[in-house]
DNA sequence: TGACTCATGTCAGGATTCTGACATAGATTG
DNA sequence: CAATCTATGTCAGAATCCTGACATGAGTCA
């Protein structure tokens, strides 16, 4: 039933691929993350907190790409079960600084060696220089997209 | 807030970087497509009609990376409206090919360069060359990704 | 021919996410 | 110092999407 006969021209739009490439991605990791008990948004909230420690509700979500309101639901599960702390009073303002716990940064452990692996063999067919030039490219294709609507 | 001073290891993860691209690709072509009445899925399915047309609802739904469901739910609304024609039984088994209408035609290819100029943008910091290069290199990504988890 | 497997369309239910809105704290500006 | 603006955390509601399940039709194979 699939014919890719006919070359057409969603074979050549590298928005399309880009989307390809994305959505094997997200798939390869759900289903490594899956038997962690974990799935991608988790894992990402807690790369996160490892490698920022202190991050806000705000700052998560936006890097995380969700908002505030789904990233706050999934810090209070992760509170609960015990992976994360944040205070109960904010210390400044409003914002609550969040912390991994001990067993947070254990889970996390697992979860990253699971996705390296995903991350290593998506990249096999690579060469270092092709990675490269794969990642320059990629970083100005988000800084047009972003010159041209910006906001304020 | 947001102090990006050490360089964290995100920041290297092509992952990641994916993953930013392709939010910020969607982010804009939903930008672009919201004055028109449309969003990305409705206009991945027309764009899918026009190029294979008498696609079934379960092709559709694999390339526009959505569930059966979820697509179904879309081509009726869809049909509803006008932009897309069903036949009411199947011709053989239980495929009912969609096909556009003169209307769904018309309301694609105002969306079609409104999301060519989103593409357009992006490109626009690469050469020839290079996004010859980086679509090879995503390819071949996609590639590797899929025969690491081969269901059957 | 009959059993088996696979894919499709469809229905119901639940889970997840987002949109809209509010009060509050800090920064900015006059 | 007061007014304004921006950003944050949070609540409620709605919209969206997915998971699970079912019956049906086509292809395969003994």
């Amino acid at each position: 039933m699939s014919q890719d006969g006919a070359g057409v021209d969603l074979d050549k739009s590298l928005g399309y691929l880009l989307k390809e490439v994305s959505s094997a991605l997200r798939t390869a990791m759900e289903e490594v993350l899956r038997p962690l008990g974990m799935n991608v948004t988790r894992y990402s909230c807690l790369e996160l907190l490892a490698q920022r420690p202190g991050l806000s509700n705000s700052e998560l979500a936006r890097g995380a790409f969700v908002t505030r309101q789904s990233m706050n639901v999934l810090l209070q599960a992760l509170e609960r079960e015990g992976y994360v702390t944040r205070p109960a009073e904010a210390p400044v303002g409003k914002v609550l600084p969040t912390r991994l716990t001990p067993l947070g940064r254990q889970s996390l452990e697992k979860a990253t060696v699971a996705v390296r692996s995903v991350e290593v063999r998506m990249l096999s067919g690579l060469t270092e220089t092709e990675q490269a030039g794969t990642f320059r490219n990629l970083r100005r294709m988000i800084d047009s997209l972003r010159e041209g609507s910006e906001g304020s």
